[in-house]
Order: C-alpha cells, then sequence, then structure tokens
DNA sequence: CTGTTAGCGCCTTCAT
DNA sequence: ATGAAGGCGCTAACAG
C-alpha cells in the first residue's frame, strides 16, 4: 500500500532547483522573480497538482480566510438568503463560512464563538446575537472584526447592516389602518433586541398618527425561537384573550404561524382578519398563501456584510476602528392577499 | 495603545514554572502529569483566559475539526434541515462546518473543494455533486472522509446515506393511481441522478402495477436548479402541449412552482390537477398550501452523516475504507389537500 | 532576482 | 513526572 504523502512547497522547490522562499513567491504572486523562473515553477505547481497548505499559510501569517456566521437558526429563509449573499460575495474573495446556529441560546453561542475565536477566524457575522458584553469583549480583545446584520444595539459597539426597522413597522401598520383596521395586535416588541424595539415604536407611532389609542394588551411579546410554532402558540393564546381584525408580526414565520392558529378558531384571512408580516421570505409569495409583508434586501445585506469585513480585514490599518458603519436599507411594504380590502 | 497579543502555550508555561509540554500535556488530558501540576495550571489557563490555538494545533498533527457541507443552495429548506442536522451533531463533538452553496455548478464545486482541501478539512458532506470523478479523485488522494446524502452513484465510492426513493417515487405514484388518476406527468428523471433515476423507476413501476401505460410525452426532466421557479416554468410548458390530472414532482420546490403555473392558467388544485411532491419541507404543512409530499428524516439524515464521518476519521485506522456503509431510510407517504379525493 | 535563516504556536519523541 | 529539542509547512526579513 502507497503512502500518500502530502506535497510540501520545499518538494516543489526541489523539483525547480530553486529554494522555497522563490516558489512562495511565485504562489503569493509576489514581484521580483524572474519571469522564467516563475513560469517554471507554475508549471511544475499544476502538473503535480500542488496544493499550498492554507493552514500553515496562517500560522504564520496570522490570518486566515475563513468567516463566521452566527445566526439563531439557519432553516429561517431569512437568515439562508443573507447567509447566501455573503456566501457568494466571500466566495468571490477566496473566503469560506463557517455557519453557527445557536437557537438563540446564550451557551450555545459562548460555545461557537469559542471554537471561532480557537480558530482564528477572520470575520464573524452576527445576524442574532444574545447582547452578552463578555462575548463581544472576547472577539474584540483577539482583534476580529464584526457585523451585526438586521440587529443594533446601543451599548455595544459595531459594524451594523440594517433595515430602517421603525420605517418598516410603520408602513406595515399604515396599511391595516388606511384598510379600515383599529384593533391591531402586534406580535413582537420586548426588551432585548432594538430591531423589535424599533419595529414596536414604528406599530405605535402610526397608530397615534392615525388616532388609534396603543391598548397594551393586543401587544404580545414573542418569547423563545422566531420560528412558526412560536407564532401559532401564542395567537392561539391571545385569540382567546382579545378581540381584533389585524395583526402584524415582526416576521413571516411568526406571521405564519399566527395565520394557522386563526384558521385553526374558524377565523378566515383576510375576511375575519388581516395579516401583515416582516422579512418577505420566498414563500410569502405562493399563491395560496399570498402574505402582505416589509421586504428586506436580504440577499444584498448579506453581500454587503462582506464588504464591510472584508475592509476591516484586509483595509489599511489606519485605526478607524472607532468609526463604526452603520448600512441602512429601505423597507418596502409588498401588498398581497393577506390583508383583503378595505372595509366597514 | 496597548498591543494586545494573543497568549502563547508558553506564556502559560512560564507562569506556571513548568515547560510547554506539561501545558500542553494537561489541555490534551494527558496522563502521567502530577495532580497538583495539572490543577494549577488548569487554573492558570482559566484565570487569564487561555485559549488553545487550533491553527497551529491542526498543523502539527494534520488534523482539523472542522467539516464541509456541500449543497446546491442552502436556501431550499430541505438542505437546510440537513446541514441542521449535521450541525447539531458536529457540535457535539466540537467539529466546526464550512457551507459550499454550489448552485450545482461544476466550476463553483471545484472551487469549493480545492478550498477545502487546502485547508484540511477532516471530512465532507455531499448533497449535491456533479459526479466529476476527477474531483473525487483528488479527495481521496488527500485521504478525506466523504459522504453522500440523498445521492447515490454507482460509479463512485463513498458511504451514503440515502432513502428508499424508489419506494418514495412508488408511494407518490400509487396515492394518485388510488385516486383515479390515469395521465399523471412526472417532474424529474434525467441521467445524472441516481436518486431521481430511481424516483422515476418508482414512478413508471406504479403505473405498470396499475396497468396505465408509460408516456414519455408526461415526464418532463428537470434542467437546472431545483428550485421553485424551475418548476413554474417547466410547468408553464407543459400545460401547453399535454392534457393531464396531476403532477408528481421530483421536491417540493418544483411542486409548489408547479402548483402556481397551474394556477396562473386557471387550474383548481386539486380538483383539476392533483399535485405531489417530495421531501416534506416544512412549508408544505401550512393549511393552505397543504401539499401532499413524501416524508425524508431529513434532519436525522444530517445526524447521520456525523457519525459516519466521525467514526471515519477517528474511528481505529484499520483499513475499511473499502467497506462503505450505505443507511437507508423509510419514506413516507404524507397525504394532505393537494391531492383532493377520488375522482370519477 | 534568489537563497538563508528564523520563526508562527503547538505537539511529540527522547532523555532525564 | 517533566524538560529539551525538533519539526509540522509556510512566509518574511535580510543578505547577497
Amino acid at each position: 500500500m502507497e503512502k500518500k504523502e502530502r506535497l510540501t512547497i520545499k518538494q516543489i522547490a526541489r523539483l525547480a532547483n530553486v529554494s522555497d522562499s522563490t516558489v512562495s513567491r511565485v504562489l503569493n504572486n509576489q514581484p521580483d522573480v524572474n519571469e522564467n523562473t516563475r513560469q517554471r515553477i507554475q508549471e511544475i505547481v499544476k502538473r503535480v497538482g500542488y496544493r499550498p497548505d492554507a493552514i500553515a499559510r496562517s500560522l504564520v501569517t496570522g490570518q486566515s480566510k475563513t468567516l463566521a456566521f452566527v445566526t439563531e437558526d439557519i432553516r429561517n429563509p431569512f437568515f439562508a438568503e443573507v447567509a447566501r449573499g455573503l456566501e457568494d460575495a466571500a466566495a468571490e474573495y477566496g473566503y469560506q463560512i463557517i455557519y453557527c446556529s445557536t437557537d438563540s441560546n446564550v451557551d450555545k453561542e459562548k460555545m461557537y464563538i469559542d471554537m471561532l475565536l480557537a480558530y482564528r477566524v477572520a470575520g464573524i457575522v452576527f445576524t442574532s446575537f444574545s447582547g452578552n458584553q463578555a462575548i463581544i469583549n472576547e472577539i474584540i480583545k483577539c482583534n476580529i472584526p464584526y457585523v451585526f446584520v438586521n440587529r443594533y444595539y446601543n451599548e455595544i459597539p459595531g459594524d451594523c447592516v440594517l433595515i430602517d426597522n421603525y420605517r418598516g413597522g410603520y408602513l406595515a401598520t399604515q396599511h391595516l389602518i388606511k384598510l379600515g383596521h383599529k384593533r391591531i395586535v402586534h406580535l413582537g416588541g420586548g426588551s432585548v433586541s432594538f430591531t423589535r424595539l424599533e419595529r414596536k415604536r414604528g406599530y405605535e407611532q402610526a397608530l397615534k398618527d392615525a388616532g388609534i389609542k396603543y391598548n397594551e394588551k393586543l401587544v404580545k411579546t414573542i418569547k423563545g425561537t422566531l420560528k412558526y410554532n412560536t407564532g401559532y402558540e401564542i395567537t392561539k393564546e391571545i385569540l382567546k384573550e382579545e378581540k381584533f381584525t389585524a395583526i402584524f408580526a415582526l416576521n413571516d414565520l411568526i406571521a405564519l404561524g399566527a395565520w394557522a392558529a386563526c384558521l385553526e378558531e374558524g377565523k378566515k384571512i383576510p375576511e375575519d382578519i388581516a395579516i401583515v408580516g416582516f422579512d418577505n421570505i420566498d414563500f410569502t409569495a405562493f399563491p395560496t398563501v399570498a402574505l402582505t409583508t416589509i421586504n428586506q434586501p436580504r440577499y444584498e445585506m448579506g453581500r454587503k456584510c462582506m464588504e464591510i469585513l472584508k475592509e476591516r480585514i484586509e483595509g489599511s490599518s489606519t485605526d478607524n476602528a472607532e468609526k463604526f458603519k452603520k448600512i441602512i436599507f429601505t423597507p418596502e411594504l409588498v401588498i398581497r392577499k393577506s390583508c383583503g380590502f378595505y372595509r366597514k
């Protein structure tokens, strides 16, 4: 049985009758190499199928071409779409992505971050984050750039890529109000997430502008993961507690869960209850669903993260670490059938 | 401005008044270390927050704790669910996952594999693969274990995790036949994928067993990505060409696209056309969709991949590389509303 | 333009 | 039970 040892730079050097530094130079496209030598080496590299060891390279350069994507759950189509944008841009620049699904569990988050730091990832994208300062401090200590997507924290520094969530919440609620709704449930809010607060603020302001009194009982804070079942269950609850004719949910998955709960209780959508979601995940466009929602340019947001990280990683090292970026995209109301027409 | 150098094993050694080898030993839980020394070192490690450099470790051990998940598109919920299963199991064993979305494009696939090999990943999961032998040869040459999920190749060796796709295709078609359908379109087939061939074979056999003649014109091979739009477009075509009362699509996304196309052409589902999908992605259960489909235990399949890889990576090195595993799960028919009831 | 030297941070014999 | 030395594969000064 033959031993298949991995080729090293030294063997290439020997084959080409040069030193390994010379090979290293052509491998890294450095100048000051004789054109003949360069070609000869490149040819050999190609012929024998030599592939530089990225691990060894990382060790000496102190840098890796690996990024991390920290998310609540990659099964949520919103995150998957952001991830794809990031991944595509990353691939163009020669970076690869490690995915970490935390289920919004601080311990899992810690575990993952620890692993990522051990592997000296070049940058981290947070699409979900516990808000735990200690974790961010660790990352900062390791001098690793990071960016929040669709997340923002007043107390925690960092680049971020967002949409105007306030405006999104406003548009969603305003749409329902225009259709004649007065008792509008909001599935969202809570205190941990700036994104949620902003959406809720938009909801409140739209009510106010329309002269509708804010009613605390119509606001249900989501606890736990932002998934379908969560929306389903919370809606089951509020259907027993309150009367209302419309729902604005903080994301599409929750909205869909709410929809299912309404149907199960004999409510018709949109005749009895109108629903607006948030994110505009692909499925909301399906004809028998047709959920009205707020669009976020998810793919583009993912790409933008890569741009930001790339600049931080490779950019001029003038310490501009203090000037954090805040990229804000514009939300758009996507009107579909789940709200029906003007009533009463 | 303070320089924040990363702590190294040597500094820990100095703090503990021992040599770095001793520190290394306790870090790796090796025996033959004085219990006092061990505790002292562990305490220091904890106190100063030292984190071993995984890159350096990988370089010397020649192994990494990084796996790769190669898929067509992570936005496809089927893949996302498999990925989550893999990721969860991986996290339990201290592995992390790099995701690679290839869009079933050989060049992208090559590019990614190249990157993965350069980084010496410990193992690869293919959820989508071009069938390119050369690529597999490279991987084998690097001695990296890999497993195919939901894919199987006669000519290409490797472990695989599958369902009985033939049976899945049979169940789907049989269901339609039982409901009285005779002209059943199949969106699938083609020659590249064993999985597709098997599903189609099930389709054919079910027809045969029911005494229905196989009609080539009712079979449309999917080209391109297995996504919603692809299903939509191909269905638009066949609606113009043929008469039929039912569709069996090779996956749910295609089925959903077909559904949308039918609606657009004024067909009602299930009254005019019955539809069966494949995979049982979460969204098919939504009440206003309720797509009849074939369930695959996606999450479990992902977990299984981890088990297989772990054994190959860490297992006893007795060369059992020839005995490839073939794990087969059982598909289940999930009856929902998209097929309606018995007709005529 | 090219070779030599010296590590990157860690693990692993081999002595002691 | 511990330390010293050497090396994983590569890059980066520094000479020449």
